[in-house]
DNA sequence: ATTGACGTTGACGTTAACGTTAACTTTTAA
DNA sequence: TTAAAAGTTAACGTTAACGTCAACGTCAAT
């Protein structure tokens, strides 16, 4: 049951490179054993890879990414850091909340451009009725977002 | 009563530089007129400018905003990019969601290691029983870390 | 002995989105 | 008129997170 791995083992189980691995342990992140020359990755280096990678998926920094593991790696049991860390990862979640919340605007946006779109093309394949009712495209257009183009 | 900006103007109502702003240009993502050298912004291009931070607020690329922009500026009506860039934005806001969904899975690793912290503290108060429970940190790790594995 | 797979350390390249001088011209205010 | 303020282009600098060589060591198998 040798606990150990080696670098293209772990690339390879996470799907990443070594030159990451390699990267992340001269950031700090990571820090293997060596027999001779070569790196020996212990069960905890995998789970810090671990995190790293979650980390990444969240959006966070390798920096940021950095502060969870020494989180997750307490000497002395550092309660400040913790707090702080719950803190920091809670405005990312409320930038994460705004974030959403301006694409749903843009979406309902898109949405209205898209029908105004296809009323374009409605009119496209009918005669085009002249005064029917009088919108031009221009009006349109301003009705969605004031974007006139000249030139 | 003159629609138009300066350069500076438009860098103080939005709060960004100057600079940023002929990034943009350079980039292609405004065509401000000139008088002589100078540039000369009308009210497209404000809209544009805007569009471009919403954008970014929305952790758009500058290209893809480039896209939004193109799309709200029709010269004929091309419905195949705007259905494409629905698309886009549906994919990024999927993305969101499952970013969404991780923090949520961390978050609530946080409160159980907080948890754990706690107690922590609270023996630490107390004499320590020395066999009450042997726990070890690494051990301890592995409660919290191992709620599921994936990727 | 050679090959090939794997490992190692540099070190330079890349992309995005500007920041930061520098050197100069034009506009505006006193 | 002159000096400050604002504008211009050009070009190099920066950060993050690696990719991509290069040049070399090591070991098992042929």
């Amino acid at each position: 049951m040798s606990d150990t791995h080696t670098i293209s083992q772990l690339a390879q189980e996470f799907g990443i490179t070594t030159r990451a691995i390699r990267f992340y342990e001269e950031k700090g992140l990571l820090q293997p054993k060596r027999v001779g020359t070569q790196r020996v990755f212990h069960h905890s280096d995998r789970t810090r890879l671990k995190l790293i990678l979650r980390g990444k998926r969240l959006g966070l920094s390798l920096e940021e990414s950095a502060e969870i593991i020494g989180m997750y790696n307490p000497e002395g049991n550092n309660r400040k850091q913790l707090q702080a860390l719950i803190q920091a990862i809670q405005l990312k979640r409320e930038h994460l909340l705004q974030q959403q919340k301006e694409l749903a605007d843009l979406l309902s946006e898109l949405d209205a451009a898209e029908v105004q779109c296809s009323k374009a093309l409605l009119k496209e394949g009918k005669p085009a009725r002249k005064n029917a009712r009088p919108k031009s495209s221009t009006e349109k257009n301003n009705t969605i977002k004031n974007t006139r183009r000249k030139s």
